[in-house]
DNA sequence: CGGATGACAGATATTGAAATCTGTCATCCG
DNA sequence: CGGATGACAGATTTCAATATCTGTCATCCG
């Protein structure tokens, strides 16, 4: 059947994000990736209206996998204290680990991130949903003092953007940078137990 | 006296400032700030070495300007827990006001502070070194728990990047911004207290 | 003699013409 | 007929020639 080669969506973005990977933000064309799909770059824009739609995508693609190991630890059962320290070094981890080894590539999602902002801000609102999730656990579990989640959750997340914001990124490869996280940990969590 | 017109350093950042201020980072030129004394662009190099050491040193004089408002409160007596949020709720308002009241000059001070991460290291280690001041009067004086106030200091420090990291000033406008500065202090002290 | 000058070489920035890219659409193909 | 094509206009980027800037230094001036 001739959908056997019908072009999707879905390779598009794939393809463009091999694209992004080799040629970097600013030089890589709807040409070039329609010319990666061995099709004409007018066959991309009935999939996507610009090619800011389609870096928008590309990017939300990206952070959508980035999160949902996340998403997995927020929703586990256990000690709210622990998850959520877990939640956040992981948040870290997986941060500093895609900026230190694949620099170029962290550099073009910064800039891509930097272009979409409402796109970044939706998926700020389901971080900080996941740190209200657990925070909401360790107060029903008495391992929180009681105040109000939804602030509370944002301030962690806030608290924290030193460790996950890309604009911190190049503090991440300091040695340092460990234990200034879990300094600050122990200190979000004393104010998380409270008195 | 030959004197009365001998051109010093500080003649030289002041007028710096100003064609800095006029013209913005990329296009304010060693020449110009000549012309804008009067004197020939050599002369400026009699002071300052290279036109880099200049923008440092225009630096320099703006963060310290910037920052000997807080080294009073820091230095107060008092209450150790209304003299940190007053500190830090300083340190965010002048950094907002700047970033406002005058975008472009705010802007230009960013591409500077960019260029001189020597520099912006020695200040965040004044900075801290404030903080870990206030915080360890409120040991002493028994209004926070007893931890090791170096990293106590920088984790404070660290967790309000957000109010106080000009890579965060576009989101200093948002109304809610003072909002979360408050919850976030909120668990913060919550954190110094500690049970 | 201490300090200012401006000509100069090499580095950097500007500019405008040419090349390429984005987004549209009439046309074509299976 | 649904979907792909590529020619096209206007916007954007590239590139090389040109102009300006940085930093040095032999010279000058009070």
């Amino acid at each position: 059947m001739a959908t056997d080669n019908a072009l999707t969506a879905e390779q598009i973005l794939s393809t463009a994000e091999d694209v992004l990977r080799r040629f970097g933000p600013a030089k890589a064309t709807v040409v070039d990736i329609a010319r990666a799909l061995g099709v004409s770059h007018g066959s991309v824009y009935r999939h996507f209206p610009s090619k800011a739609a389609l870096r928008e995508a590309v990017t939300q693609r990206w952070l959508d996998r980035a999160h949902d190991e996340l998403a997995a630890i927020a929703a586990e059962p256990g000690p709210a204290a622990e998850r959520l320290h877990r939640w956040l070094a992981t948040l870290f981890a997986a941060k500093r680990q895609k900026a230190l080894e694949d620099p170029e590539l962290f550099a073009t999602y910064m800039v891509l991130v930097g272009e979409v902002s409402g796109t970044v801000e939706e998926h700020v609102e389901t971080l900080v949903a996941q740190i209200r999730q657990i925070v909401e656990d360790g107060v029903r579990r008495g391992e929180f003092r009681d105040a109000p989640a939804g602030p509370v959750a944002r301030s962690v997340f806030l608290a924290t953007a030193h460790f996950h914001d890309p604009a911190h990124a190049a503090e991440w490869s300091r040695p340092a940078a460990q234990e200034d996280f879990e300094a600050l940990w122990s200190l979000l969590l004393e104010g998380l137990r409270g008195r």
